[in-house]
RNA sequence: GUGAGUAUAGCUCAGUUGGUUAGAGCACCAGGUUGUGGCCCUGGGGGUCGUGGGUUCAAACCCCAUUACUCACCCCA
């Protein structure tokens, strides 16, 4: 049997529902903040993520579908969206068109790792880019449209954790430091860590080993060293965060495993999809915008996982739509009028009702059956002995009750009762 | 890439020390009289027990291999 590729998954029908309301939510927020959408090819020049989250990175070199195309080109299929939306940025000039852009998106991104609760090789993402400004209220906003909309999801256990990298200079200062500190331990920290130490010290932080946790308990902290703007601008960023009631803890240990982070960062997660706990994640990365080619100039912006969302949700117990019940289902007498079934169940598909009929010429019975099982609100019979004088009868199923209405008005008897 | 676990109907799972045509619930289909649902009742379709070897008179059950999936590490959304 075909199937689908090892850490894909088809979402079906009686899923779409959850998703649906998902993207609903994201735009109406994101339209509330006059955000625009932008969409960008799934595929991309290799070199683009190479250079943005780079070259280092687990992302980079470990998990990214890169491929050569017909004409000997590396393309990859995108592992995340902003590099993709500064290339647009940069590409048509749109900075040139507004000072401040502020983009949304929600688009699948694909990573080559191995799969488990919470995490695909396919997956999809919203998210926002803040391209033109250095104010630390687009960091807050950033936060508060995150937080905002997970918690008009539904979601209650999630945690908002903050940091702060400062800029390359103080953090090049910090972890001169943090080397020092450790270098006494090292022959203590996991062989993980030690690893860390050599290729990306930050992480250690993030490492699991209760031995390690209890050393970087102790070890200096990268907001001590910040400099001036930066903490002053972190300041601002927490102080409008309380001010809109943002529950959030300031976590030292934040470190974004993309290299093109600086200032703000945050991390929004659940207690409730396992393992992969992460929600959303974000940032500023100011450099970017240069670093691709492009004028210099500001970014700030998250992304969401929505598979890890709709996970929060249903283990949550949160409500999620699951089928939109129908207006109408006709139900068809007398089988030599097929044509003038069909017909009819269509003028009232024009006036814009939900209708569903019988395709498989089965009893009166199944048909009545079906409907109760679309949840129809109205089933219309058709064909039967009123059909001579130009009538129908139209059943209400919720008080099943019952009457003969002419056809042509079966449409205003239907919304009459509906009360629409 | 590493580790652990699981693989029996569309779904969730039973299947007892290996022993006749492999089961249940849900779902699906038909029917319970002539043109009517939700409950209930009856019947039905659907599985080469992941795959390939082996042991045995006999294997869903034991052994080996293989593949797939799940979770965790790692990393991240």
């Amino acid at each position: 049997m075909l199937k689908s590729i090892y850490g894909t998954k088809d979402i079906l029908p009686k899923d779409i529902g959850k998703w649906n309301h998902v993207e609903t939510i994201v735009k109406n927020i994101f339209t509330a903040f006059n955000y625009k959408e932008i969409r960008t090819p799934l595929f991309e020049e290799t070199a683009l993520f190479s250079r943005s989250i780079g070259e280092e990175t687990d992302i980079v070199s470990k998990e990214m579908y890169t491929f050569f195309d017909r004409s000997e080109t590396s393309v990859t299929l995108r592992p995340e969206m902003t590099a993709s939306v500064v290339r647009a940025f940069i590409e048509h000039s749109l900075a040139t068109q507004f000072s401040l852009n502020k983009l949304f998106y929600i688009a699948p991104m694909f990573r080559q790792e191995r799969p488990q609760a919470g995490r695909l090789r396919q997956f999809h993402q919203f998210g926002a880019e803040v391209l033109g400004s250095a104010s630390p209220v687009l960091d807050a906003e950033i936060i508060i449209l995150a937080f905002t909309i997970l918690k008009s999801l539904g979601l209650k256990d999630i945690t908002v954790k903050i940091n702060s990298l400062g800029i390359a200079s103080s953090r090049k200062t910090y972890l001169e430091v943090l080397k020092k500190y450790l270098e006494p331990h090292l022959n203590e920290l996991s062989e993980e860590s030690k690893k860390r130490f050599e290729k990306n010290i930050l992480r250690i932080f993030d490492s699991k080993s209760e031995n390690d946790i209890l050393i970087m308990h102790d070890a200096p902290k990268l907001i001590d060293y910040l400099d001036e703007a930066s903490k002053d601008e972190f300041e601002t960023v927490q102080n409008i965060l309380q001010k809109e009631h943002i529950p959030f803890v300031i976590d030292s240990s934040l470190v974004r495993g993309l290299d093109y982070y600086s200032k703000t960062t945050f991390e929004i997660v659940s207690g409730k999809v396992g393992a992969q706990s992460a929600l959303c994640g974000g940032g500023r990365y100011d450099g970017l915008i240069e670093l691709l080619g492009g004028a210099p100039n500001y970014g700030v912006g998250f992304a969401a996982g929505i598979e890890r969302i709709i996970l929060a949700l249903q283990n949550e117990e949160t409500a999620l739509p699951e089928i939109t019940p129908l207006d109408v289902y006709v139900v068809l007498l007398n089988k030599d009028l097929l044509n003038e079934y069909y017909l009819f169940a269509n003028t009232l598909r024009k006036k814009h009702f939900k209708v569903e009929i019988d395709y498989l010429s089965r009893s009166v019975k199944a048909q009545m059956r079906e409907a109760n099982k679309l949840q129809a609100k109205y089933v219309a019979l058709f064909g039967g002995e009123e059909f001579s004088e130009n009538k129908i009868v139209i059943k209400n199923m919720t008080t099943s009750s019952q009457q003969v209405v002419p056809l042509e008005k079966a449409g205003e008897e239907i919304l009459l009762s509906v009360g629409g």
